[in-house]
RNA sequence: GCCAAUGUGGCUCAGCGGUAGAGCAGCUGAUUCGUAAUCAGCAGGUCAGGGGUUCAAUUCCCCUCAUUGGCUCCA
């Protein structure tokens, strides 16, 4: 038979012919690192053999299918330290992510960080056993006996739900036996290093109504040093974590008087406002309009665009001479009411509407998380009112100003395709036409975009653009939401060319998202390191001694005067004790005045970013840095 | 909301059944010193809140609140 590589090279053997003795017939190097294949695109663990002509892709673990082979092992060793400390365990399911891997298990005992000793320690024993895993497929009425014999309802329940043409295939290492697709590595000794991270409850099959299993996190390395680098970077990580820049930084924070709910300090407030100032510019540029609707609002208007109905339990209410209100979860009906409140022509659309909405929803307690996930939040939100004929332009330029905005500062982002959810209103019919027009929309854009199935709003589908925090983790920030429903909720019209009343469209639309979520975003973005234009404190004006406080101090004043953002530390201190405090706040420039300065009349700067810079003229800083800000250098 | 962990001065953390300690920050004083921490002194905590066990609780137990990591949910 011949095999085909992915380099386009082929070559001749016999059928029946084990993955690994190709891999070894190309080098033995390749053969002692490979971790998995794939034939035909198939993922095989390397022990399997090849029967016919076939395209064999070999991964190592630089790879994302070595990977995953090598940490699912993992999460099999996992599985069977556990059950061989705690044998009335019943395991869920336990696959390799991202970063690591996990098992979900049903067990009376509580686990704690406190037991991760006892697991690694079984898992190294396993380890060294370097027990071989193999592989064997059963009929399903043979496999739900199997694992029915062990008492494992979570892996019968599994077994029952696979479609009917499915491959039911096991993998045996030592005494342990898992329901698993694989593919895995060859041995557990493969499995060098592994470290348990967390425990963490979770919900089988991810429904809130089912029993919440254990979930125990974890991660594998093939090599130490990799293991300690991972560890590491989630060291390094943490210190961006914008909670605790926040704090150091004296930007916003948290109460427990109010959790969920936001507080801006002074520095926190400029970027807050520096970055609506840009806003503001950016949608003046796209034809924008900018509003601002009340936050309270009657029963009645709720009932009307059906939040009442599908968003009751996130809404905060409070009532008002006896009648019921609510506090807005969000800013559409409001808008609905502003555009309502005269005619429009045919002429005047597209309509954009922005409005910077404080939006009020009552999220589960245990789903806050600092400033990327509260309870209170600023909407960037904003409302185009169309003809259907102008959808797929205005999507197309909503996502190339989002586009713009997020690589203004360098944003990797991902965009998902969210479609219709199980609460939600309107025909089957609005809905295709309306995933139909995002997607054509996306494809035009030439943006790549991943299904979200069911994650829609419950009035139309969305496309998502989700951001990456310090460790990873994504939120989404920018929605553009196409709604058929709250034009007709509201008997939205225009007045077409023929001087009848039309049915506008409209799309619902963030940028930002919530304001807080995308400064946390740029908080760990930065690291605390705000470009200058964005920067609380963009001069900090240092003396050597108090015989340069005159001169120091006109120039914090001419810098003020030029409307830079100036502070200054005239304090008695050594000028190294000075920029370090100054370098812990991430000020971007240093002005650092002693006799030799005030003799020449000239300024030594000091550059966040590129240190000492020597001196030059005041008014050259302040040129330069005025072009920096201007431009928005980052 | 659910599972687990955590909660000690502004911050970072020690401590522990006999009613609290450090460093940084703060204040006072000395020092006037050129690019990542000058020295000394002072002050600051009802140990998250409530209840219980005990002769005695910050320490042990229970409840509540908040935070952290997940699940669920979502900008």
């Amino acid at each position: 038979m011949i095999i085909t590589f992915p380099n386009g090279s082929t070559k001749e053997f016999d059928r029946g012919t084990k993955l690994i003795d190709i891999a070894k017939s190309l080098s033995n190097s390749l053969a002692k690192k490979v971790l998995a294949a794939s034939v035909n695109g198939q993922s095989k663990e390397i022990n399997a053999p090849v029967n016919e002509d076939a395209e064999v892709k070999f991964f190592t673990f630089e790879d994302k299918e070595g990977k995953h082979a090598l940490r699912h092992t993992a999460s099999h060793i996992m599985a069977q330290a556990i059950k061989r400390l705690y044998p009335d365990a019943k395991l869920a399911i336990g696959p390799a992510i991202d970063n690591g891997f996990y098992y979900d298990i049903d067990i009376e005992k509580r686990f704690s960080e406190e037991d991760f000793e006892k697991i690694e320690a079984e898992m190294s024993k396993i380890v060294k056993e370097n027990l071989p895993l193999e592989r064997f497929e059963l009929s399903r009425d043979e496999a739900l006996a199997f694992v029915e014999k062990d008492g494992e309802i979570y892996k019968q329940e599994l077994i029952e739900n696979l479609p009917d043409d499915a491959i039911i295939s096991f993998y045996k290492q030592g005494e342990f036996t898992d329901l698993c697709a694989g593919p895995h590595v060859p041995t557990t000794g493969r499995v060098k290093q592994i470290k348990l991270l967390s425990v963490a409850g979770a919900y089988w099959r991810g429904d809130e109504k089912n029993k919440m299993l254990q979930r125990l996190y974890g991660t594998a390395f093939e090599k130490k040093t990799e293991l300690d680098d991972y560890l590491f970077m989630l060291e390094e990580a943490k210190k961006r974590d914008h909670r605790k820049l926040g704090r150091e930084l004296d930007l916003f924070g948290m109460m427990d008087e109010g959790p969920g709910f936001p507080f801006f300090f002074p520095k926190g407030m400029v970027i807050k406002n520096e970055l609506l100032n840009f806003w503001r510019e950016e949608h003046e540029k796209h034809d924008y309009e900018e509003i601002q609707t009340p936050i309270i609002l009657n029963k009645a208007l709720w009932e009307r665009s059906g939040h009442w109905g599908y968003y009751r339990e996130n809404m905060y209410t409070t009532i008002i001479d006896e009648q019921d209100y609510a506090i807005k979860p969000m800013n559409c009906p409001g808008g609905m009411l502003a555009y309502k409140r005269k005619l429009h022509s045919y002429r005047d659309l597209p309509i954009r509407t922005g409005e910077i909405g404080l939006v009020h929803r009552h999220e589960l307690s245990g789903a806050l998380h600092g400033l990327m996930r509260v309870r209170c939040f600023s909407q960037d939100d904003a409302h185009i009112y169309m003809t259907r004929d102008q959808i797929i332009d205005e999507i197309i330029g909503v996502i190339e100003l989002t586009r713009h905005v997020y690589d203004l500062f360098g944003f990797k982002f991902h965009v998902e395709l969210s479609t219709r959810p199980e609460k939600s209103m309107g025909s089957d019919e609005e809905w295709e036409m309306a995933i139909q027009s995002l997607e054509e929309a996306l494809k035009k854009s030439e943006l790549e975009y991943a299904i979200n199935p069911g994650d829609g709003a419950f009035y139309g589908p969305k496309i998502d653009f989700h951001l990456e925090d310090s460790i990873g983790r994504t939120w989404q920030c920018g929605t553009i939401q196409l709604d058929f429903q709250m034009p007709e909720k509201f008997d939205l019209t225009y007045i077409g060319p023929d001087g009848e009343k039309h049915r506008p469209v409209m799309i619902h639309r963030v940028v930002f998202g919530s304001v807080e979520r995308f400064i946390a975003i740029l908080t760990e973005h930065f690291a605390g390191a705000f470009p200058a234009w964005l920067a609380p404190v963009q001069v900090r004006v240092l003396t050597i001694t108090d015989r340069c406080n005159d001169r120091a101090g006109e120039i914090v004043s001419q810098l003020k005067k030029d409307g830079i953002r100036t502070e200054k530390d005239f304090r008695n201190e050594k000028i190294g004790f000075k920029i370090r405090e100054a370098r812990d706040q991430r000020i971007p420039y240093l002005l650092i005045i002693g006799d030799k300065e005030i003799e020449q009349n000239l300024v030594a700067v000091r550059s966040r970013k590129e240190g000492d810079l020597g001196t030059m003229p005041l008014t050259d800083f302040c040129d330069k840095l005025k072009e920096e800000i201007v431009t928005k250098q980052i």
